[in-house]
DNA sequence: ATGAAAGCGCTAACAT
DNA sequence: ATGTTAGCGCTTTCAT
């Protein structure tokens, strides 16, 4: 909320002569009105105290029959529904998971459609947040995040690519997605990105190429250093040197690759083939390198990491290193239930799932000469 | 909540030893410790009131510079956020804006994708809520979330394809997407499915398809009333009949799209092509035509329609009428923050955006005989 | 079986 | 400049 609208405090003024002023007697039917029906209507209209519609409501025991029917009948005929909000700050429960990212983008929502699928007949609600907003808090957002909506609101988050460690003796259980740092900390899911940028590059070796680029990602995330620590293993077993001035970062995103790709591809030795840290940084090269007029893969090789569905969407479809990002999600939410059920201690679980090439036409040997 | 685990009262009961407790001497540095940091923390470490915190926090006038700065460190210093849920009961306004959705699928998470992009800047947060959850209330779902969370925690929401009627007198104001009935109600955004369903089948019907089926969206949705009848205006203009057989409905879900797709083309006179409501059954059209031994599109041409990234992914890449989910999105919210910003009436927007078709490799003129 | 009252964390009048 | 108090909608003792 770094530079809110923020109404100075005027605010919205309904409610006015609504169900709570003087002027309604009680057990009015639904007159066309605006706000939210409140348990205090529905407790009116019955009859009864608030502390028996909220019985009713949750089924608590100790309210007679006759009286628990007036009142459902009274809840559906206003269309009573409790606060999330209220409720939860009340109780301790909500049976609502928090997933937080930074950004609804192609990353995030794969693994947020993972989780959908993954929580039917759970129980569970789900509760996806985006708090990074305003990109002066790209760093720290799930802090921010975690602090306002913990404790209440959700019973347990699922946190994507979070860009701190995230302390461990937080309000609820956390699971992160690629975390900021290894097998250390809270209960992590990631893939084996060394292997997985090994495999990429490794691909790009056997087509031929021995000028290979690399287009890092978000330096605070293990998994960009396990990959550009991959892409150097592969190269130096295949008894390639590294220049260094292909190595740039992307940080995972479009709008940063612009500059180090042009940077990449606007020069006479430029690489024949670039590895880049995820897909969507890849893409990026791809298509800086067809504005400059370079086709690929004849003129340049572009190799991804993550196969979202937008890798194999794009012209021409775009080779890659594909995570398992439906196991990622469902593997992460089962480790935040377990942690909300149990209250075991918070530490240590880390799963870490194969990766395997995806081999499209963004691939190609070299061009002789 | 239809079916939620509900720890049956036991709750969990960290915060026991908490900085509320008696034993935790005033201004003691931050210690490893359990639950969230609320304000009473804050006031009670800086020696000051509850008050004094919230209006620091909030920067309100009246408090001591000197008070100030102090309160501020020690809101750092134990990493104080203040609860979104107790703020959002007191206040009215939250900067927050909810995207309500049944499930967390391609589509909506296309129209996330749009809203998310769209979101920066306006210093608005994102509050995505998928209460569709059980199958039992696959309908109505909307009403719930919007009561949930309507008031409180959000300021207004986009709901996307609701499978009611919104009402329009509700708590915040709501731009429905894909809304459940035509240009009526609250606002809303769509594209329009009548345009787009003709050319998807005149497309077909110019390749040299005269046996086209239908595989239908959900029967709630405008959408998909519209279109079937641009499915079968299409086939009328072009003089050719429609079996009824070979109009069924899949629901946009791959799932119930199963049977009909069966039905479809497990028999001697299946069409020769199949136009379905949406992509996501298009796609399963096209896997079952394939476990069936059918070639794609070879034998059997499809379109779908949406254009979601998983359309172009496909194997082989799926014909399909675009719709344009980034402006679709970025247009809703435009409105909700409207409705927000000015208490006007709720009432009557409504936007319709054009469709293309987009030919890829699903459709093929039918083979001869 | 029912209701009165306290309190969850916070903000906003209203004292002081 | 600061603190006190009331109350947002709800759940939950605890009386009655």
């Amino acid at each position: 909320m770094s530079t809110p609208p923020d109404a100075p405090e005027g605010e919205r003024l309904n409610r006015a002569g609504g169900p709570g002023s003087p002027g309604s007697g009680a057990g009015e039917p639904a007159v066309v009105r605006p706000g939210r029906v409140t348990i205090t209507d529905v407790a009116r209209a019955a009859g009864v105290s608030v502390a028996t519609v909220s019985k009713v409501v949750n089924g608590r025991y100790g309210v007679a029959q006759a009286t628990a029917s007036r009142v459902l009948e009274v809840v559906d005929q206003l269309g009573y529904e409790s606060s999330l909000v209220a409720r939860s700050l009340r109780r301790r429960r909500t049976n609502v998971i928090g997933v937080l990212v930074a950004e609804f983008e192609p990353f995030s929502t794969e693994l947020l459609k993972a989780i959908s699928k993954a929580v039917e007949g759970t129980g569970y609600e789900l509760l996806a947040y985006s708090g990074g907003g305003d990109t002066s808090d790209r760093v720290g957002w799930e802090r921010r995040s975690l602090s306002r909506l913990g404790g209440t609101l959700i019973d347990g988050a699922v946190i994507v690519t979070p860009t701190v460690q995230v302390p461990m003796n937080e309000s609820v259980p956390v699971v992160a997605i690629d975390p900021h740092t290894g097998p250390t900390g809270p209960a992590t899911v990631d893939s084996d990105s060394l292997a997985g940028a090994r495999l990429a590059t490794e691909h790009l070796i056997k087509l031929g190429h021995t000028r290979i680029g690399h287009l890092g990602g978000r330096r605070d995330l293990e998994s960009a250093r396990l990959r550009e620590l991959g892409y150097r293993q592969a190269m130096s077993d295949a008894g390639l040197t590294v220049d260094p001035s292909l190595v740039l970062t992307g940080g995972y995103r479009p709008d940063l690759s612009d500059r180090p790709a042009h940077e990449l591809l606007d020069r006479p030795d430029r690489p024949t083939a670039v590895f880049a840290a995820n897909d969507l940084s890849a893409l990026h090269v791809v298509e800086v390198a067809q504005e400059l007029g370079l086709r690929v893969p004849e003129d340049l090789s572009v190799v991804g990491y993550d196969d979202v569905p937008e890798a194999a969407a794009a012209q021409p479809p775009l080779t890659t290193v594909a995570q398992p990002l439906h196991e990622m999600g469902a593997e992460a939410l089962r480790m935040v239930i377990a942690l909300i059920d149990s209250e075991a201690p918070r530490t240590g679980h880390h799963t870490r799932l194969p990766t395997r090439l995806v081999e499209r036409a963004s691939t190609a040997p070299p061009r002789a000469g």
